[in-house]
DNA sequence: ACAAAGTGTCTTGTAAAACTAGGTGTTTTT
DNA sequence: AAAAACACCTAGTTTTACAAGACACTTTGT
């Protein structure tokens, strides 16, 4: 059936369709509670199919955090590796409400090619 | 109300929003009907929000003819200037239906965590 | 008749972000 | 004691959208 599907595309269509798709996803997350890099990994793969890298996670909670949309803050813990706990701004969650605006439009556009193209 | 907004952030996040997305509805555009690329600006412009540059969809086209999901011809016209039509392979709808797959589950994805987070 | 806007394709260079492939150190499991 | 999991981070590579052009023909407005 899928003999003819090219998987190198495939992975790397995947890869760009990421692109800003995650740094939603990471806020979304970070809604309803403060949460840490490795605990945003775990969650994404319990939610969705992304895998997502340390390389990736990392420098994504920074820019995040420098745009001001999280604030971060050290936790020790009773046991195990301190954690940085990245927190939603105002700011995030009104440039949240704007990008779920803009997801929610374009699925809209795409059920409408789907239906009428 | 959006006083707090970075258009800049949102702007550069749309952007990259873009990518692979942008791949996936010239497919589906493409599934009906071959189009020429100019076209394909006008109908993007006509059913979604998306604005797409020139410099963004002949070198998307070029990659999608060399990956062999469409194929290209031209067209001369009774009147007015040649037009480079883009049609759909067996190879690209196969792709198509992966992609598709991919972009309805990561929809469910979210729409999971919109309910449960 | 002439200018402007629209139609139509294409190229070059730049910016942004995911990923690979590392590094560091601690804690838990085997 | 060794391996795996936990937890953070960085540098360099690859890919792609976009800006800013070039080129050429056709239609519209004055």
């Amino acid at each position: 059936m899928n003999e003819d599907i090219n998987l190198y595309f495939i992975t790397k269509w995947k890869s760009q369709f990421k692109k800003g798709l995650l740094e939603y996803i990471i806020l979304l997350l970070l809604r309803s509670k403060p949460c840490y890099g490795y605990e945003l990994i775990s969650e994404m793969n319990q939610f969705t199919s992304l895998e997502i890298a340390e390389g990736t996670i990392y420098p994504l909670l920074n820019r995040l955090k420098k745009e001001k949309l999280v604030t971060s803050e050290w936790a020790e813990m009773d046991t195990g590796i301190p954690r940085k706990y990245y927190k939603l701004t105002d700011e995030g969650r009104a440039h949240l409400k704007v990008m779920k605006e803009y997801v929610d439009s374009l699925n809209l556009s795409i059920t409408r090619i789907l239906e009428s193209v």
